[in-house]
RNA sequence: CGAGUCGGCCGGGCGACCGCGUGCGAGGCCCGCCCUAGCGGUGUGGCCCCGCCCGAGGAAAGUCCGGGCUCCGAAGGGCAGGGUGGUUGCUAACGGCAACCCGGGGUGACCCGCGGGACAGUGCCACAGAGAACAGACCGCCCGACCGCUCGCGGCCGGGCAAGGGUGAAACGGUGGUGUAAGAGACCACCAGCAUCCCGGGUGACCGGGAUGGCUCGGUAAACCCCACCCGGAGCAAGGUCAAGACGGCCGACGUUACGGCGCCGGCCAGCGCAGGCGCUCGAGGACGGCCCGUCCGAGCCUGCGGGUAGACCGCUCGAGCCUGCCGGUGACGGCAGGCCCAGAUGGAUGGUCGCCGUCCGGUACGACGCUCGCGCCGCACCGGACACAGAACCCGGCUUACCGGCCGACUCGCCCG
């Protein structure tokens, strides 16, 4: 499990990253990913500890997946896979791991698999808009781990 | 052995690895404070790390009742409104529970009942049927006049009757007799039922017995209504503390930009600011869910414009608490003694992945028994599948609903054996 201080705890946290962040989806999940400067644009928390620093994540399970019980083995288990992964996302980043319908009746295996592949295609467009024309932000930002200024 | 009734309990187990949350303890770093200024002390502080303890349910669910707790004002009267409805108890309280009463069902153990009032009043009673509430006469029974006649009768008119047939959930008591043209509580006996009174038993609902009366008086109150009793309102997002705070904050649309921003418009919620008005015991205004009365508070209030919170902590888990024993009580339950501490999350912990076992279902093979020779049933092995309903959110007492399955106890009926 993911201790609580690296999940995601405010709710304009989640509306952030959920209706700006880059998204990518399998048919059970989908993941919104925002890298460090697009979640804060200030200057970043100073954090310890190992892994990414300051990585924050967080789950959505509405209620199309099910009933309470469903939902919360459905979090459950999305947190102990992400926990196995977290080490290795960007420092800073902010990802939503929102769970769809489908989830409640895959294994864990092939949850797994879709949160992995889901991971890397939202990784991949956070490099490209960072790198380029940025055709998702129409107000462009500066490239990863460049503070902005102020600091 | 078979069928059944009631009550109680459990609701997968063990292990390995990796994790999460509260609390406690040791350590490290940072921060604040103190002084004797050090390799110091201190902490209601923050982060990291290690160890230990504990960590979902019988329904945690539905949110249907009842309470505790908190605030509203200290919690008044009447009306309106809502709820409950056999009796006596239990309980903090209840619409809950127990025992009993009455009615109904079952051979029985036992089960079921929204179980006050229909002479206070109003309303409704479909269809069928002649007639449905101070009812009614279709077939029918009887008497009389007239006509016909094959002299057993038929037709028609007037009158009497409600026994028999038929309809219905229900047809204005039942059976037998007297009586009569035929009949009818018209009269009589018994029975059922109603009303009033008396006696006996019971705390009581009610039960048992007797007398008198008129002879019989429908159902529906989960229709309005009447009677008795109960109910102030909102809810832990209750409520409280702290920090920040006016040139402010957040969100959204648009414009502009040197991409840092800026302008403008709109929205959001407070104790705040400005202006105007009214008022300070001859009292503005307000509170008590609605209305009236009554009571109380009262120095501020109203309008407009501007402007705009929701972060942390407390409440938060020791409680009508749980376990064991004894005592009282038919029982619900109560009393006493001893022991125990048993989740407190807040995008929300209480788990994830495996292995072994267990339970149930299906298939296959073997063995025992019964046999109507198709099969049934029991044991064992292997293979495959399934393991329910469901996740605390202030806390209790209930109710209701959901649930693969399993265990224990008491009792009833039937058959067989001794």
């Amino acid at each position: 499990m993911l201790p609580a201080s690296v999940r995601l705890r405010k709710s304009d946290d989640f509306d952030r990253i959920v209706r700006t962040g880059h998204r990518a989806g399998r048919p059970t999940l989908v993941v919104h990913a925002l890298a460090a400067t697009e979640v804060r644009p200030g200057p970043p928390v100073a954090r310890s500890g190992p892994g990414g620093a300051g990585t924050q994540v967080g789950f959505v399970v509405g209620r199309d997946v099910g009933g309470s019980v469903q939902r919360h083995r459905v979090a459950r288990r999305l947190r102990h896979l992400m926990r196995a992964r977290w080490a290795d996302l960007p420092a800073g980043a902010g990802v939503v791991v929102r769970a769809l319908p489908l989830a409640a009746a895959a294994s864990t295996g092939t949850l797994g698999r879709d949160l992995d592949a889901a991971l890397n295609r939202a990784g991949a467009r956070i490099a490209r808009s960072s790198a380029g024309r940025a055709p998702r932000r129409p107000a462009g930002q500066v490239s990863t781990g460049v503070e902005p200024g102020g600091s």
